[in-house]
Order: structure tokens, then sequence, then C-alpha cells
DNA sequence: ATAAACTTTCAATATTTTTTGAAAGTTTGA
DNA sequence: TCAAACTTTCAAAAAATATTGAAAGTTTAT
């Protein structure tokens, strides 16, 4: 496989792969195109790459940097703006991690809680439905606690050495 | 809140959430409904609670088989066929990540090995696809070890203690 | 202040995904 | 073996989502 081959099938595997963290095929494939250009690249040079319309390029780059993972790169002397990817993986998984927890997990868990707490009337489906909503409850907290834990910054010795073990 | 408010916002708060782990909304607002039923639903039973066809349900019953977090009762005596759901948020999430990384994890795994293993022709372009796809391989790959690790049945006192600590 | 160079917005359009419902298929009991 | 009771399939329709492109907006240099 030569290089041009190699690009392609990343660019795609990794806009096929965006449902996973949730964003857009246009969106990942940008990301993808930015993470391993070697310097940053113009709306113009996205667009003709990925054979996509300036909105749609514009709005995708918009929607990358409101992920904290596209930065808009001022190059002196030059009048169009250059956009460059996060290149450091753990950086963007902490970044990834957080947004998801802060845009679906936090607002899920704040749901869990409030209707998990609704009264006992003794009925078998309100039972089943508190015991089960509170089992969900505290698996999602957990996995969001979890999930940032992981990927944060203060990582102390415990973890590094947990995170070695698991691997 | 009383009970069918709380279980009308389960449903759609799981439905919404249902893109999280890569399916459907119906799927996972069929999911939702077996998740807080005390006894096994009929298709009819479905059909009707959601407001969906019946081509709709049996599909999507279907597809939480192959999920492996629904399973088919058969009730003696009825000529019907039931369908509960995995009861234990453990086991279901177990089950989740197991599927998830079989069905996406690894073959974005095999891909960008495959990749990051072009031959190196010396240019910028290729050092920094190779450097930067070799990145994204490991994290990958570190990502769904973990994951397999944290949810698997195996877990020793070590990871066990782990869990605790980071929760 | 103007115009060139560039970016953003958004209504219209295209594409993709989901849903429907009726026909075909299957199982069971008499 | 038949027919009633039930489930599955799948082409067509509907709904949801993504994309386009041109007009409006913004910035910069002179």
């Amino acid at each position: 496989m030569e290089f041009k081959e190699a690009k392609e099938k990343f660019i795609s595997t990794w806009g096929a792969l965006g449902s996973l963290w949730g964003i857009n095929k246009a969106m990942a494939q940008i990301h993808a195109l930015l993470f391993i250009s070697p310097e940053p690249l113009t709306m113009e040079d996205i667009m003709e790459e990925l054979g996509i319309s300036r909105g749609n390029t514009s709005m995708n780059l918009r929607g990358l940097m409101d992920w904290g993972i596209v930065r808009k790169v001022i190059v002196p002397g030059e009048r169009k703006e250059f956009f460059e990817s996060e290149k450091d993986v753990t950086e963007l998984s902490r970044q990834i991690a957080k947004e998801r927890s802060r845009r679906e997990l936090q607002p899920t868990i704040k749901v869990l809680k409030e209707i998990s707490s609704i009264p006992d009337d003794g009925s078998a489906k309100t039972k089943e439905f508190i015991k089960q909503t509170k089992a969900m409850h505290e698996l999602t907290d957990t996995a969001d606690t979890m999930m940032n834990r992981i990927v944060s910054q203060e990582q102390n010795w415990i973890t590094k050495t947990l995170v070695k073990f698991l691997k």
C-alpha cells in the first residue's frame, strides 16, 4: 500500500467511526485530514482534498473548534485562515471525553437521578422502575467518573499504575 | 412527578442516548421499555406502548437479540412470544462493551495497524502520517483493552480495587 | 471610504436512515 | 392436512440529517 491509498483509508475509516464519538462524517473526515497533515491547512485545501462545499467546510470546522480539537492558526503575512488539529492523542481523548461527558452523560445522569426518585406507591411496576433506574443511575455515574479520571490531567501514580496494569 | 411521566422520560432519554452506543431510537426505546418492565412483554405490548409498527418492532427486537441484551422467553401455554431484557446493569455493560469492541474497535484497530505500516519514503507527509496513525493505533488498542478488562468477568482484586479507587 | 479577499449563514436540495404495512412465511392445534 | 395465530420480510413512503451554493457579512489594505 502506498501513501495515497493509506491516506484515503484513514480518512474514510475515521469518517465511518465518527458515530462512535457522536459527530458527522464530514466533520470526522476534516479532523482526520488535519490530524495527519504536517502543516496547517486552509479551507480551500480541505474543500479540495475532500471534495466538499465551502459552506459544509465552514460549518464543520466550527463544529470541530466547539469540540476543542481544532484551532485557527494565524500565519503572518497570509490573509486566509489556517486550521490545525490537536496532534497529541492523549490530549485529544481528554478533550473528547470531557465534551461527551458534558454534552451527553451529565444530562442523562441528571434525568436518571430525577426519575428514580419518584415516590414508591408499592406497585410492582413502580418498584421495578425505581430499582432499575437507580441501578442505571449508579452505573452511568460511575462510568462518567471513571472515564474522566482515566483521561484526566491529574493522573497520579496510582492511576498510572492502574492504567499500566489494565493494559 | 408520577410514574407515567417518569416512564416516558426514561424511554425518551434512553432513546436519545441510543446514539451513544450506536443503535437507533426505536431499538433503544424498546430496550428501555423491557428494562423497566417487571415481566416479559409481547410484540403487541411493545407496539402499543411505543406506538410503532409491527415490522419495526420485529426488526428491532431482532437487533437487540443480536446485541445479546434481549431474550425470547417461552411462556408455557402461550402461543405468542415474550421478550425480556437483561436486567443486570453490570452484565448489560459487559455485553455492550464486548459487542462494540467486536463491531467497531477491532476493525478500526486492524485498519490502523495496516496503514501505519506503509514504507517511509522520507517525505514530511509520509513521516507525519506514520507517526500519527501509529499513535492512534496505540491509543485505540489501549482503550479497547482497558474497556474489555474493566467490564470483564475475570475481575480480580486489583481491578476491583482500582475501580473503587477511580470512583 | 472603498473594494478585494475572504468567511459565514441559511433556504433549498439531496442523501441517508427509519418506518410502515401488507404479503409471504412459519408454527401449532384440531 | 387445514386454517388460525402469529412472525418476518421488504419495497415503498416518510422522516431525519447532511450538503450545497449564492447572498450577506466581515476583515484588511490602500
